[in-house]
DNA sequence: CACGGATGTGGCAGATTGTCGCATGGTTTC
DNA sequence: GAAACCATGCGACAATCTGCCACATCCGTG
């Protein structure tokens, strides 16, 4: 363990409060710096008085996804390790997110020692672990809309066309939160 | 369109013959060079006389994943564009993979138009607007219940257990959609 | 500023699903 | 052969969910 006299800087970015408090305090009582963003745009104004060396981002907040921070949080240090942390968990958004340079990807609810784990672990196995069952269908549902989601770039009424789905009905789906991916 | 002498090679790694049959005619109608094979070991003896430019991979085969092929994949074609594609897909394989240099992921079921289309992604194309219209919701849950039916040899309760949905339920799908196949 | 498109919500009637229960038919085990 | 299991088909009913219509905001383009 590298023993730096300055504590590593951690930003949370997530608009559920409770979580954010619950998390850094958690996180600071291990001897990190902590600082709390509650949307991708409050994070950007903190770049320049806060370096992050870690971060987690929440994805689903009101304004901005915080996949969109990561590009920025990379700009700002190239050493950044990132995390997305959130309860609409899908499969393209983690291909985008680890495509876009995050560190790893997870699915809330998570205790902070995976969360740390994650950031600090985590070297790429070839021997991960395969479902041994296949997807439920609702899973598979779930996504089924987000891939066509991103692939119309978020617009809810063009992915509700092109599913030939009722707009009305993918918003619900949507606000839902996904079947949780058990092992 | 570039129009090369040599047709890019493509290969299929999946131990459903079925499934790779089917998928390398599809490509190969569109004017690239296939070949399959059955299980990861099966790949490697292959890249000897035959350097892929595009590849499909199963995870779960009888022997080793292709998440362990991917960097075999790479050693000899840096350039290769590795697509994932399993009907046990998870947000921690999908990590993994990524991480290991796979250009994307897709849960079966998924088409051959699909499939081409995420491989392409990074290749310049001028008009890459959505052409048509991704499965519906309803036909990929048809397609995914079918697939686990027959894994389960027709068995209804055991398939509808390993889907996680009531047995009534199964039934009452199985009982009403005949299948509705359109553009 | 008007216009079209996207989005967030509320409200409803009708369709679908989660459960129970029960009966039948086939296999396996003493 | 009878008991013990399973898989399956189906009726019934309440809890959800879906398709639709109706606004009310917000943009960005003319």
């Amino acid at each position: 363990m590298d023993t730096n006299s300055t504590a590593l800087r951690f930003l949370i970015v997530d608009d559920d409060e409770t979580f954010s408090r619950v998390l850094s305090r958690a996180i600071k009582r291990r001897g990190y710096e902590t600082a709390i963003a509650g949307s991708a745009e409050q994070a950007l104004t903190m770049l320049d008085t806060f370096r992050p060396d870690l971060a987690t981002l929440d994805l689903k907040m009101g304004g901005a996804s915080g996949i969109s921070l990561i590009p920025q949080l990379k700009a700002v240090n190239p050493d950044i390790r990132i995390l997305i942390l959130t309860g609409y968990a899908s499969i393209s958004t983690a291909v985008e997110a680890i495509k876009l340079g995050a560190t790893d990807y997870l699915a809330k609810p998570a205790d902070t020692d995976q969360i740390l784990a994650k950031l600090n672990g985590s070297t790429p196995d070839p021997d991960v672990e395969i479902a041994d069952k296949p997807m439920s269908v609702g899973r598979l549902e779930w996504e089924h809309i987000q891939k066509v989601l991103t692939e119309h770039e978020g617009n809810i009424s063009a992915t509700a066309r092109a599913l030939g789905m009722h707009r009305r009905t993918l918003q619900r789906k949507l606000q839902k939160r996904p079947v949780r991916e058990e092992h």
